[in-house]
RNA sequence: GCGGCCGUAGUCUAGUCUGGUUACGACCCAGCCCUCCCAAGGCUGAAGCCCGGGUUCAAAUCCCGGCGGCCGCACCA
């Protein structure tokens, strides 16, 4: 099996094609087929039932977003770098490194102009005039930390919560490669896991579960986690690497080509602490992520509350009552009164000023400068004191860490194929799992006459009403040999392919022909659909 | 974005160097015939020179530009 194979029956079956070849095609942009979207479907579906399962809620989020949710989130800032190419190495080079013309690799002279890196679409919303800059997201889970307060109270206020949101992302790539494997419009299916910090002891970890994990700078490891999580990043991290491993094996892929792989510090996103990719290995492209789990810790929503103002914080119930510690900024308003009179500005300035600093400047007798109403004044350590109070509370308010899993729904598609399709003989198979194939029945006659034709035929459409109310696809060929037949199911990857023969017109049986083994069973008819759905649905 | 190679039906491909009949063949697809279980066979049919300009009596073929693809470099937050 070769991709380039792959490749073209995706074409020809209609799994998938470049996108706008009427117009001289583009790269980073695929269509999906009948075939592939049906299939594509079905990996979302398994994909969100394994994190509803476990009791993870789903939104949808706009795909434009304003200019501040990525202000916000540092993906404006980081795209803001300019690239400067050196013309006599070749060398690209960030332009804030540079402090002269000249190259500081080769010493040779850099080119004029720079170009920008922005990796976002930019768009516009609204009127020219009084419009707004909005771009185009490049992953789905800033939709939902921005939402996190209604969200956290939706959920009754319990952490840990999982958010989880499939859909579109996109990524201005400078250019594309690989086909579907880098585009530049993308599935995206991301969940967001809020948790408290003190508190990540939430999931069982599976004890028989092996997983091969490729640490930094180190060679891979098969480990069962059960014992070590710390490996991972913490028992929350740990079970997602479970957990896509156990989405990845149910979709067909081998375990023995799927590996974790540590990021080395400086491959880091801006946002996260620690990140696992997931990778499928291919003879073509080597080993591909197909999914990232990040430690994104409070970056997000400590971002939000900066540039937003609004409290993203959820509540810590002790259970008990506890004593806290807490500093307090106390004015000494008779003093002031006396001294500035402007007291009600002087003391809510002080209030907001942090409390340990006021505490050391206090304690070296320095002095705080503060401005009111344009009016500076000097705030001498005799106008305040600084206190460390005991409160008495059963609550407690912080900003929940997030880890976050990101899965790349196109690569795993493509990924699921190259290890389903396979050559036996001179007969292509897709050996899909039964319940992800796009096309679950074919029906038959075995030839076109002696009323075998009609027979078939309304058993088809028996059994299509049955099926297509599941949100199966069933499907009737009397073309060509039953040869022929077969071998069309099979390199689409039909699992169960169901002939009419003169045996059918005198008992009511038919013959349900196995894709991998292509041995043949005889069931009743009215048994059909449930021996269809056993393994299906 | 830079460099190299490339662009003929849905797919693979002959033809391009050396301009000249109706652009070769295969697969796939559709219709009909045949066919009692794994791509049998027959007949018929649909479908193509990436786009634009130039040279020429004449361009798939030569020249220029564009677009797109593949590979390498860079990029991949």
């Amino acid at each position: 099996m070769s991709f380039e194979e792959l490749m073209k029956m995706a074409k020809r079956r209609g799994f998938f094609w470049p996108s706008f070849e009427t117009y001289g095609g583009l790269a980073g942009f695929y269509d999906y087929g009948p075939l592939g979207r049906a299939l594509k479907k079905k990996i979302e579906d398994l994909w969100r039932s394994c994190f509803i399962r476990e009791g993870a809620i789903e939104i949808e989020t706009p795909t434009i977003n304003p200019e501040e949710v990525f202000h916000a989130s540092g993906h404006l800032r980081e795209f803001k770098d300019l690239m400067v190419r050196c013309s006599a190495c070749g060398e690209s080079l960030k332009a804030d490194q540079i402090e002269d013309a000249t190259c500081p690799v080769c010493g040779g002279s850099l080119e004029k102009e720079g170009e920008k890196f922005n990796l976002m679409f930019k768009t516009q919303i609204g009127a020219r005039e009084g419009g707004r800059e909005g771009y185009m997201r490049p992953e789905t889970a800033q939709g939902i930390f921005i939402n996190f307060p209604n969200l956290y109270r939706i959920n009754r206020e319990k952490l840990p919560m999982t958010v989880i949101q499939l859909g579109k992302g996109y990524r201005n790539e400078i250019s594309p490669r690989q086909g579907m494997i880098r585009l530049r419009e993308f599935t995206m299916a991301e969940a967001e896991i809020f948790l408290d910090p003190e508190d990540e002891d939430y999931h069982e970890i599976e004890e028989k579960m092996e997983l091969k994990l490729l640490r930094r700078g180190g060679d891979a490891v098969e480990v069962k986690l059960k014992s070590s999580p710390e490996m991972a990043g913490g028992m929350m991290m740990a079970h997602h690497l479970q957990l896509a491993q156990k989405f990845l094996t149910e979709l067909g892929i081998p375990e023995s080509v799927i590996r974790f792989r540590e990021h080395e510090e400086e491959e880091l996103a801006h946002y996260a602490s620690c990140c696992w990719d997931c990778e499928v290995y291919t003879e073509k492209y080597g080993w591909v992520e197909v999914a990232g789990i990040a430690d994104r810790g409070t970056y997000d929503l400590e971002a939000h509350i900066k540039e937003s103002g609004v409290d993203f914080t959820a509540l810590r119930k002790f259970g008990e009552v506890r004593k806290v510690k807490r500093r307090a900024v106390l004015a000494n308003t008779e003093l002031i009164a006396r001294d500035f009179q402007a007291v009600n500005g002087i003391k809510k300035a002080l209030g907001e000023m942090d409390a340990d600093l006021l505490k050391s400047v206090k304690d070296r007798g320095g002095k705080v400068k503060i401005e009111v109403d344009g009016k500076g004044f000097e705030i001498g350590p005799r106008y305040f004191d600084v206190l460390d109070i005991e409160d008495e509370a059963s609550t407690e308010r912080f900003v929940p860490k997030v880890v976050e899993p990101s899965y790349g729904i196109d690569r795993i598609l493509l990924m699921v194929l190259a290890h389903s399709y396979s050559k036996e003989g001179d007969r292509w198979v897709l050996k899909l799992p039964p319940k992800i194939a796009p096309v679950t029945l074919a029906i038959f006659p075995l030839i076109k006459r002696d009323g075998l034709d009609t027979e078939g035929k309304r058993v088809y459409e028996e059994m299509s009403a049955k099926l297509s109310s599941l949100g199966l696809i069933c499907k009737y060929d009397e073309s060509g040999s039953i040869g022929k037949r077969y071998a069309r199911a099979d390199e689409v990857g039909t699992p169960y392919c169901v002939t009419i023969d003169h045996q059918t017109l005198e008992d009511g049986t038919v013959t349900v022909r196995d894709r991998d083994s292509t041995t043949q069973t005889r069931v009743k008819e009215e048994n059909l659909c449930d021996r269809i759905l056993e393994r299906s649905w």
